[in-house]
DNA sequence: CGAGAATGTTATGTTACAAAACAATATGAC
DNA sequence: GTCATATTGTTTTGTAACATAACATTCTCG
């Protein structure tokens, strides 16, 4: 979020103001949109220096832990269930391929499409990469105040996206 | 674990986790930033879409609500409070003043800073600005299935962002 | 007064994201 | 089998969000 040190930053969290004042002219603290947009830049800013080290973006990583879970999906596929254009997959891919953790391979029947999977050295990458991110997602559990507050987050996010899936 | 209830067919967003843990790699649907991210994406896509009328964005919805609550703040103060670098702030608020919504006053001890305000007409474009924010709001309080549990989800949300205020 | 900080502003760079066009290939109607 | 159409990966291009640096003006305070 904001990382300069000379900057104040004190986004509006407060305790719901039950009525909306002011002739229905809405408080920031009540709007979801607004409260979204917050905890997920936290979260994106505590992921992103978690993973500086690794030097891994969090759409890398979605793609990662895509390839290593169901390997030989086609970019299409992934570019697909990570909302992402499969335009803007090229670059990321080939990113990936440069440093050695995944490849592409000739599709078995469609000569368009190549089959993704992750090197040797990406299979390695994995397992350093979760442990990373366990470490991330314990903290945010623990700020959450436990596994059940989470459990409760994920179900109403899923009830914000289930009636929109793709 | 977050699994219960809701076997999606689609997308990634319904979590297929059984005991799909392979070795360690977290599945999309546990990830809680993925879920925020693809949550806070659909409001906003939401948000745009009820906007597009008014051709007002998410940023300049809520420069006018603060202005609106809180006349008289200096634009840096606003800035702060959302986040915005106070150098991208300008052009937001150049848009603003251009359509007559708001206007920079001088301030009254500070010769450096401004202190924002609502025009007339800016006062009037934040009653239909809230209306239809109403609508919004409660197409979003329909999904997660009324208000107490929009009440939840920002009491969880609010627990992410308390201790990442400066 | 004079050094340093704050404020608004301009300029610039980076990144995410979307849209259009294209070659190669696949698919289906006929 | 042929041909129109769709799909896949790719390149190119444009736009919007976001950050950083530098600057002039003004304030603060020792």
């Amino acid at each position: 979020m904001n990382t300069q040190a000379g900057e104040k930053s004190k986004p509006i969290t407060g305790p719901k103001t039950g009525a909306a004042k002011d002739a229905g002219v809405p408080a920031l603290g009540d709007i979801i949109g607004y409260k979204l947009r917050r905890a997920q830049l936290m979260v994106f800013q505590d992921f992103i220096e978690s993973f500086s080290q690794l030097k891994l973006r969090p759409a890398e990583f979605s793609v990662l832990a895509i390839i290593a879970t169901q390997p030989g999906l086609k970019q299409s596929e992934i570019a697909g269930m990570l909302g992402i254009k499969r335009a803007n997959f090229v670059a990321l891919m080939d990113g990936l391929e440069k440093r050695g953790l995944a490849e592409r391979r000739k599709a078995d029947g469609d000569r368009r499409s190549h089959s993704l999977h992750l090197t040797a050295e990406g299979a390695r990458f994995v397992k350093k990469m979760s442990a990373v991110w366990q470490g991330h997602e314990d903290r945010l559990i623990a700020r959450l105040g436990g596994a059940e507050e989470r459990d409760r987050l994920i179900t109403l996010l899923d009830r914000l996206l289930d009636s929109d899936e793709d």
